[in-house]
DNA sequence: CGCGTAAATGTAAGCGCATACAAAATTCTT
DNA sequence: AAGAATTTTGTATGCGCTTACATTTACGCG
C-alpha cells in the first residue's frame, strides 16, 4: 500500500478533492463541478468550495483527472530536431498558444529518423496526448497506422502537399519557395548554379526543396551536373566543407543555392575562410529566414517561411477541435523571398 | 458513463491490461509485473503475456499507470523562452537524454516573467511531473515555496551561485564568463568600453553578466559612464538600435561588450549598416557561442557556455535520482573564451 | 522424500477524480 | 399555492493500472 494520505506523484502530502468536499460541507461531485463547470454550481456553494480550496491549498491531481475524464489536456509534438532555430521558433509559439488554453506541450525529437519518430509517436499515444503535431509527410507505415487508429486529431506541418486532401496540413510549399529564390538567382544572370542540400532520406522538406530547384533550372533549360549538388548532414560544419568542395570542383558554379539558412551559414563561413567575396565571387542563398539571417556576413538572401503562423494556426485549430469539436481544416501558407546582400550578379 | 469498453484518451477502443491477462491466461498482476519488472515473471508466462500483448496490440495506459504508481515519468522544464537558440540547444539535449530513459519532457516558457513562471510551475506540479528543471535563481517566493513543498527534485541551471549550497545547481558562472571576455577586450587595449545588456529585471543571468563586466572594469580602474550601458529587450532589432545609440553618443567607446550572442549579432548588423568596420572601428563581443557565432560578419568573439553538458548532467542526475534514489549534487561547469574576428585593438 | 525456504502468481483494494443517475431544492406556471 | 418544469446537489461506480498481502508453486537439502 502507498503511504496513507500521501499522494506520491511528487506533491508531498496533498489535499484531495474529498478533503475539499468535506471541509466545504458539500459532495465531491459539487467540488468536481466547481472545478470543471463553475456555472453549474450555485454562488453560495461556489464560495464555500473556493474557500476550502484556498484553505487547504488544494491542487487538482492532473493524472487522476485525466484518467477519469479520458482527456489528458496534453498535446504532443514530434520534431526532427528540437535544438534547432527553425523548430524552436515554431514550437515556442505552439507551447505559448496551447499553454494559454490550458494544454501542456510534450515534445519529442525524431533525429530525422522515421524509426525513432515511430517510437516517439507510440510513446506519446501511450501517454494519452489529446492531439499530435508532426513535421512533414514522410512517416513510417506503422506511424500512419497508429495515427489512424489512435483516434486523435493530428496536424502535419511544414510541407504542403497538394495531393493529400485526406489529411490536415498547416504548411507551405517548400518546392515553390525554393523555386522563387532559384528564379531570383537566375534572374541575376547566373547560369551555373550549385545546390547544397540537407540529407534527403526521410526528409520531404529537403526533397521538395531540391525538387523545386531542379524544376526551375529545367524550366530555364539550365544544366545541373551531379557534381553541382552536395548532400550533407544538417550541420554548419558539414555545409562549410561541402561548399568548399563545390567551389573547388570543375563545375564552375557562380552561385550556391542552399536548402536552408543553416547550410547557407556554413557556406558563408567557408567563403570567408577561402577569401571568396560574396556575392562578388559567388552568390549564396538560404531558405527559412531565421532570426540571424540578417546578421551573417554578408546578410543572407533567403525566403521567409511562416513558422510562427503555422504554430499559431495549428494551436488554434487543435484547441477549437478539442474544446468545441470543430473540424480541422488544411491551410496553405505563403512564403516570401527576402533579398539581402548575399546574392548578386555573377562575376565578370 | 463513458462509452463502455472504450477508453477515450485518444486511443480508440483499446485493449486493457485485463484483456491481456485474460488472453494470456494469467492474472492482471502478472501482466503488470511483466511490464514493470519482467525478471520477476517466469520465462514461459512471459512468452504468453508477450504474445497476448502483440496479438491485441496492447498499449499500456500512461495515465492509469501514473495514477496507480504515483509516478508520471514526466519531467518538466520551464525556460524563459523556448524559441531561442540558447535554450533550444539545451533542452533538445535534455529531451533526448530523458527520452532514452523513458521520461517525457514537458516544456513551458516563462517569457522572462516570474509571475508566468510561477503559474507554469504550478501547472507542471499539478500535472504531476516527477522532477523539474529551472533556469536561474530568480523565482517568485511562491515558486520557491511550491518547490519546497512539492517534494520533487529540481535543478537550477544556467547560473552558478556560490552562496546557494542549499539547492542543486548545474550551472556555470555568468559573472566569471563575462569577466574573462572583458579582460580580453581590455588586454587588446580598449579603455572606453560600452555594454549592451538584455533586460535585467528578473533575469539573474543578465545581472550576473553585467556585474562581471562592472567588476572587471573597476578592477582595472576603468570608468563606466551610465551612457555606456544600454539595457534592451532580448531581441536582435532592439540590440541593433541600442548599438546605434552607443556609437552615436558622446562616450567614445571603442568596444561594445554584449550580454549575449544574440545582442552581439544585432550590434554587428547595425555596425555593418552604419558602415563601421568591426573590429577596425569598434570591437564587438558576445557571450554564449551559439552555433552561428562563427558565421556572423565578422565571426564573433565570445565565450562558450556548456549548454549541452548542463542538459546531459541534469538529465543524468535526475534519472539516477528518480530510478535509484541517488542524491542530486551541484556541479559547476566551466566556460571558455573563443576568440574570433570581431575583436581587435582599438582604432588609432 | 519430506520439510523449509524462496520464488512466482493471484486476489483485491485502492490511486483521485468525473459523471450517470437519482434525489432534492428551486423556480416557474397558471 | 400546488403542481410541473427546471436547476442544483448527492450517491456511487469505475477509469486502467500498481502493489501489499495471501496463496501457490518450485527448489534445495539433510
Amino acid at each position: 500500500m502507498r503511504e496513507g494520505g500521501r499522494n506520491g506523484t511528487g506533491r508531498g502530502s496533498a489535499a484531495t478533492l474529498a478533503d475539499v468536499a468535506r471541509r466545504a460541507g458539500v459532495s465531491t461531485a459539487t467540488v468536481s463541478r466547481f472545478l470543471n463547470q463553475p456555472d453549474r454550481v450555485r454562488p453560495d456553494k461556489r464560495a464555500m468550495v473556493d474557500a476550502a480550496i484556498q484553505a487547504l491549498g488544494y491542487i487538482p491531481h492532473g493524472m487522476a483527472r485525466s484518467l477519469a475524464s479520458a482527456r489528458s489536456r496534453m498535446v504532443g509534438a514530434v520534431f526532427p530536431r528540437i535544438n534547432s532555430i527553425l523548430f524552436g521558433s515554431f514550437f515556442g509559439e505552439l507551447q505559448r498558444r496551447l499553454g494559454e488554453a490550458g494544454y501542456l506541450l510534450v515534445v519529442a525529437s525524431s533525429e530525422y529518423a522515421m524509426e525513432i519518430e515511430e517510437a516517439q509517436v507510440r510513446e506519446l499515444l501511450a501517454r494519452g496526448v489529446d492531439a499530435l503535431v508532426l513535421v512533414g509527410h514522410a512517416h513510417a507505415p506503422a506511424t500512419w497506422r497508429m495515427l489512424e487508429q489512435g483516434g486523435i486529431p493530428f496536424i502535419v506541418t511544414w510541407t504542403w502537399r497538394e495531393d493529400r486532401a485526406d489529411i490536415v496540413q498547416v504548411a507551405f510549399s517548400n518546392a515553390d519557395s525554393m523555386a522563387a529564390i532559384t528564379e531570383h538567382v537566375i534572374a541575376l544572370g547566373h547560369r551555373r548554379i550549385g545546390y547544397l542540400s540537407g540529407r534527403l532520406r526521410g526528409n520531404d522538406r529537403a526533397r521538395a526543396r531540391l525538387e523545386g530547384f531542379r524544376q526551375t533550372l529545367g524550366k530555364q533549360g539550365l544544366p545541373l551536373p551531379d557534381a553541382a549538388v552536395e548532400e550533407v548532414p544538417f550541420d554548419i560544419d558539414a555545409a562549410a566543407s561541402a561548399f568548399g568542395r563545390l567551389m573547388a570542383g570543375e563545375t564552375g558554379v557562380t552561385a550556391v543555392v542552399c536548402g536552408s539558412d543553416l547550410l547557407a551559414m556554413g557556406a558563408l563561413r567557408e567563403a570567408r575562410r577561402l577569401g571568396l567575396d560574396v556575392p562578388g565571387d559567388v552568390t549564396v542563398t538560404g531558405l527559412d529566414d531565421t532570426e540571424m539571417a540578417s546578421c551573417t556576413g554578408p546578410p543572407l538572401t533567403t525566403v521567409r517561411t511562416p513558422r510562427a503562423e503555422m504554430a499559431t494556426r495549428a494551436a488554434r485549430m487543435l484547441i477549437e477541435r478539442l474544446e468545441r469539436g470543430e473540424p480541422l481544416q488544411s491551410v496553405r501558407l505563403e512564403t516570401q523571398i527576402v533579398i539581402r546582400a548575399s546574392s548578386g550578379p555573377p562575376p565578370g
